[in-house]
RNA sequence: GGGCAGGUAGCUCAGUCGGUAUGAGCGUCCGCCUGAAAAGCGGAAGGUCGGCGGUUCGACCCCGCCCCUGCCCA
């Protein structure tokens, strides 16, 4: 039985991914890579409810644990990370399960997709322009430096505006403001957990009073003296921010935990959207009780 | 039984000194996304303004009665 060379677990938050994770590693002489941008961060456990050594049953798993929380996650350094893993767990014969919900970091280390360069000092001069000035004139430089990004990107949206300006300005160039035609740059298969949106609901509600109940609000003020507040990627993370904010006085323990679970529901609604975009994305139910039968299918091309 | 306050979008509430509700936030639905992506941004759908009468050219707004909710007094 031939496999895929790698294979990808997406959906959304709290689908059951990790688990399906590990078993289909079982069966399949698989490790794990995370794709969950902040089960990359070391000491968000219980927030990101990343799979204790236990749970993860003698499969390896790569890419938890790697960023400080002070640290600004890159998308970029995700990607080298996670194809060199590829390339290593190919060298050992064994198979690559990608799993995790952030999108773009599934499609950086899946598909042919590059990222132009940063520079700290330009993104700083620029960010702080924004701050002050609002998105407004640096849209209108965006405009007469590239009227084709500036077309495909909001005069509101000040982040992605920078970020243009930066790349034009570091590279004399355009920016690609629309993601590229979808491309493997394996032989991969990406297979989507599906849950129905009430499911979905209620299984985020109870994930969080699970996580409550699990001394999340002491993970966070261990992450807080750690220094969480200054990084600009961990400290907005679901939950962490709501806690965060709940410590500062500025929300009740029960408000950040209401908080938590309204933008986890949104949160996921956005992954939906974009994983149900790709129509590579094979889907199964989440709660088939052949899950795992159907899972291991999917990722077993018979036709070649 | 009496008094007061209130009944406007799924929820919490603005508002109109009578002239077709610019309603807001949240929620819902949909979309975008190239080095912060659990981030960032955008669009849409939702209301017979508690009910029935009356006054008026015209009522969500004024009047009457009724229903419902909360508080207070008996």
């Amino acid at each position: 039985m031939t496999s895929r060379n790698v294979i990808a677990i997406v959906g959304t938050t709290a689908a059951g991914k990790s688990d399906l994770a590990v078993e289909m590693a079982l069966r399949a002489g698989g490790e794990v890579i995370n794709a969950d941008s902040m089960q990359l961060y070391r000491g968000m456990d219980i927030g990101t409810a990343k799979l204790t050594p236990a749970e993860r049953r003698g499969v390896p798993h790569h890419l938890l644990d790697v960023w400080d929380v002070t640290e600004t996650a890159s998308v970029a350094e995700y990607q080298k990370l996670a194809r060199s893993l590829i390339d290593e767990i190919h060298g050992r014969g064994r198979v690559p399960l990608l799993v995790g919900g952030s999108g773009l970091y599934v499609r950086a280390a899946l598909d042919q997709l590059e990222f132009p360069g940063t520079d700290p000092a330009v993104r700083a001069r620029l960010e702080a322009e924004l701050a002050t000035d609002g998105p407004a004139p640096l849209y209108e430089r965006l405009r007469e430096r590239d009227p084709a990004a500036a077309a495909a990107i909001l005069p509101s949206n000040g982040r992605r505006i920078v970020r243009a300006l930066e790349v034009i300005e570091l590279s004399g160039g355009s920016f690609t403001a629309t993601m590229p035609e979808r491309r493997y740059a394996y032989d991969a298969v990406q297979i989507g957990l599906a849950v129905p949106r009430p499911d979905l609901d209620e299984r985020i509600a109870v994930r969080v009073e699970r996580m409550w109940a699990a001394g999340f609000v002491d993970e966070v003020r261990a992450l807080e003296r750690a220094g969480l507040r200054a990084g600009a990627t961990a400290s907005r993370a679901l939950g962490y921010a709501q806690v965060l904010r709940h410590l500062a006085g500025e929300w009740t323990e029960e408000q950040a935990k209401d908080q938590t679970i309204r933008a986890t529901r949104r949160f996921a609604r956005r992954q939906e959207s974009w994983f149900r975009r790709d129509p590579r994305v094979q889907w199964v139910l989440y709660d088939a009780p052949d899950l795992l039968t159907q899972s291991l299918e999917r990722a077993t091309p018979y036709d070649r």
